[in-house]
DNA sequence: GGAGCGATGTCCT
DNA sequence: GGACATCGCTCCG
């Protein structure tokens, strides 16, 4: 199976991709790269192959939902910034803000396909290298907790982040990946509001998490 | 290979 | 004090 690996940067992708709802977001960002540049070395890069939408202060699965607080702050803010959370005191998870400013929404990153700085990823998930198998391979960043480690995503080093800036460490590229098959289902993990469909995959791709259906 | 469960920080009631 | 947008290990089939 010939696979994409180029390391290329692309198009940044705009913030006004970002200004409407969660789920249209969620839905546009299949298939664009998620992109960690660091001053030495080649990038980190994944294709977004699972996202989840989360609707603000509408929705009680969100972590905006009871309102604004220190903590959530960044999905309240401006379109196309990163906001970290800690869960279960052991994981990351990294969301993209979306709609206009004053408005909660995100989009929460579940799983990419690793392109490029497969090395970085391995070791910083504490994995052995070189990597064996195509098992090994999606280990890597199939799921909201793993992709963080692969990509070194913390809350302080990350929150609040521009995905949008031609200077910033995290970048959301689009190199005009033609994106077939998408599936909507309900989002993972959580408990109020389970059923609604809000989780977008590419279908049949093999770097999709998920234990739950 | 699948179900069960412990780890463990941070926020909010 | 409890819930939590998870992961990886154990145990059992």
């Amino acid at each position: 199976m010939a696979r994409h690996t180029s390391c290329a940067q692309a198009s940044i992708v705009p913030r006004k991709f970002y200004l409407k709802a969660p789920d249209v977001v969620a839905r546009k960002l299949l298939g664009k790269l998620l992109v960690r540049n660091s001053k030495a070395g080649e990038p980190i890069m994944g294709r977004i192959v699972e996202v989840e939408a989360y609707f603000g202060e509408a929705d009680p699965a969100s972590h905006s939902f009871p309102g604004k607080t220190a903590r959530n702050a960044v999905l309240f803010g401006p379109p196309g910034h990163a906001y970290v959370y800690f869960i279960y005191g052991v994981h990351f998870c990294l969301n993209v803000s979306c709609e206009p400013d004053g408005r909660a929404g995100g989009v929460l990153f579940r799983a990419l396909e690793p392109i490029c700085g497969l090395e970085a990823m391995a070791k910083a998930r504490g994995l052995p290298t070189p990597l064996a198998g195509a098992r090994a391979l999606a280990n890597l960043t199939s799921g909201p907790g793993r992709l963080c480690q692969a990509l070194g995503v913390t809350r302080v080093r990350d929150n609040g982040a521009d995905f949008t800036a031609p200077a910033s460490e995290l970048q959301i590229q689009d190199d005009g990946f033609p994106v077939g098959d998408v599936l909507v289902t309900p989002r993972i993990g959580i408990s109020k509001d389970a059923e609604r469909p809000a989780r977008f995959l590419l279908a049949g791709n093999p770097f999709v998490s998920g234990r739950r259906v």
